[in-house]
DNA sequence: TAATTACCTATTGAAAAGATAGGAATAACC
DNA sequence: GGTTATTCCTATCTTTTCAATAGGTAATTA
């Protein structure tokens, strides 16, 4: 249905809030799901895929959480929302062309390259900075 | 997930289809499905969807059949995908701004956009035309 | 050693996708 | 006017995916 799901969503936005924090400490997991509402459970499982994929580094015990693995201008957004998602075509058109459909298969990847353009020139930095603009650029909670 | 539904991917397939056909005579479901190797009980769902939206006319009784309902030119993609899709936005964006996530949002409002301007460009006439070229121009079955 | 935290795996409930089935309404042909 | 071909309508079913919950294990720090 051409939808992004809410672990792609949120996702996103857990690792922008991830980028506006000190790059030096740990956030804690039920930190940031009371901050923004939403079930820890759900939310681990979101950030144990990102930790696995190495976009987020995760520091067990006390003082513990995650943090991001690298600077926030480095990551894109097709690359965080690839690692909930899988590949962001609608429709993966083979490489071998349908019988009388090349139009279609055409678009379909003319659609797929549109897309994943899109999402691979906007970076983390840049959302997280229009939040930091947003919210009068030094956070305070 | 990002995905174009079946049925999406089938109802551009199939207009374009009828769009390289004679514009007078109707195309009986039988012969569609039997062509693209699909399930005439699924197709029919798609052709009775797009004929509701009005954008292919149905007769039905001997010699019935579809056809589209205007010129090929006037379709755009994205009014074909809608119909069987419903919008095509990855996250509708609420109108009031959620707390200090603004960037998020206008990301994903021009993510939107990019994608609804794509699919509002091309045409039905455009893939259409295509398959002609490579079929050779002078359709025969 | 106690507290805190990430990590792992399974299960559940709800919704959507994909497909099938049977019959009613309508139009053309002989 | 009846027979055939076709669209139209509605219900059902199966499988998959999404969203969320649950309980436990491993590691780190104080």
């Amino acid at each position: 249905m051409l939808k992004i799901s809410t672990k792609g969503q949120y996702a996103l936005l857990i690792m922008t809030e991830l980028a506006e924090q000190d790059s030096k400490s740990y956030i804690p997991l039920k930190l940031l799901s009371h901050r923004h509402n939403l079930s820890s459970k759900y939310l681990e499982q979101i950030l144990i895929q990102l930790s696995k994929s190495g976009l987020v580094t995760g520091l067990r015990g006390n003082n513990g959480g995650y943090k991001l693995a690298r600077q926030a201008e480095t990551y894109t957004v097709g690359e965080i929302l690839r690692a909930m998602e899988g590949d962001l075509n609608p429709r993966t058109v083979p490489d071998s062309p349908t019988v009388s459909s090349v139009g279609n298969d055409d678009f379909w990847k003319e659609f797929n390259t549109v897309i994943n353009d899109f999402v691979d020139s906007n970076t983390l930095e840049q959302i997280a900075e229009k939040n930091r603009q947003f919210n009068g650029y030094d956070y305070c909670i």
